[in-house]
DNA sequence: AGACAGTATGTTATAGTATAACGTTGCTGG
DNA sequence: CCAGCAACGTTATACTATAACATACTGTCT
């Protein structure tokens, strides 16, 4: 039976290289888009880096705003479409609970969905891969007949740094 | 180690004694609120049994909608107090992935929220308990220096009906 | 080159979901 | 009586998302 991993994988500490966070998720997406020959447009590269712009789920509007800044503000369905055709291909998810999208950081296979630990102090989100979670929600569905197509885990709390700091 | 149940106790037959289904969470929730100090008033006894009218989540908008017909239509902030208060008391749960709203079918241990199976066709949702992966949730939480408060588990597919009506 | 098909983006308007802020009512206990 | 509190009413507005239609770009076929 496969080990979980220690905290650290999981929760990037404040001060890690997020620029390499940033660069690497890009390149990947590139290398994912021409393999699926998909058109990586400068807008879906341009929405993608401000998604990644942290570790943060970040809202629609948010992400609007920020295109705003480096010229004039599209409308919203310039944003939809672009976080549309990014989850579709598996470079970002929603955060259901949150109604706000974080980078997918994880190599899925066959574009089955994350679970997501989501602070609630700092709004820090990271997406595990947890085999043995993964296998009870399917030994779930096959007891109940239900053919799953699509899993939303998002557990809320707080990650290790603000339970510090918090005194929790 | 438990044994997951089988379908039959997951999915509600479309015959089965629904009536029953309110009469019973209207009961539950009366008794509850008389322990725990809180008023069941007459809204709020309303509103939980028009989001019990199905097995299905609904929106908030569609229970103003409900609430008009006994009576001139109240404003939102009126039913979205209403869902406050019985979330907050453990008698309906939010559908992140819906934006809506379901009866509470368990009876939970210290505030914990459900695991549900959401059918895409016919929208039927239940909510399971499965210790399973209640543990398998606790024990990714702890791995990563989580202090888990609360959980969203939202299971989207096909229930065993549509799936044969659908040959799927 | 010119016509066309398909995809991506722009634009306008509107639908759907949720809450802030303040007012009113009615009960309860000092 | 009236101070305090909880529930509910009312108005306005914020936040999230999509429908519908227009324009622009890219490549292909003749």
């Amino acid at each position: 039976m496969p080990k979980a991993s220690p905290a650290a994988f999981y929760f990037p500490k404040p001060s890690h290289d997020h620029a390499n966070c940033v660069a690497k998720a890009l390149g990947e997406a590139e290398i994912a888009c021409a393999r699926q020959g998909a058109q990586f447009t400068p807008l879906r590269r341009q929405v993608l880096e401000i998604v990644w712009g942290s570790h943060n789920p970040i809202g629609a509007y948010e992400i609007l705003d920020a295109l705003a800044e480096g010229g004039r503000r599209p409308a919203p369905p310039t944003v939809y479409r672009a976080l549309d055709f990014l989850q579709a291909h598996g470079l970002v998810h929603r955060i259901e609970s949150k109604n706000a999208y974080i980078g997918c950081s994880q190599r899925h296979e066959g574009g089955e969905s994350g679970q997501f630990l989501i602070c609630r102090a700092c709004g820090q989100t990271v997406e595990a891969c947890d085999p043995d979670l993964a296998k009870a929600i399917s030994q779930l569905a096959a007891a109940s007949g239900f053919a799953l197509e699509c899993q939303t885990v998002e557990l809320t709390g707080l990650c290790p740094i603000c339970r510090k700091s918090l005194h929790v």
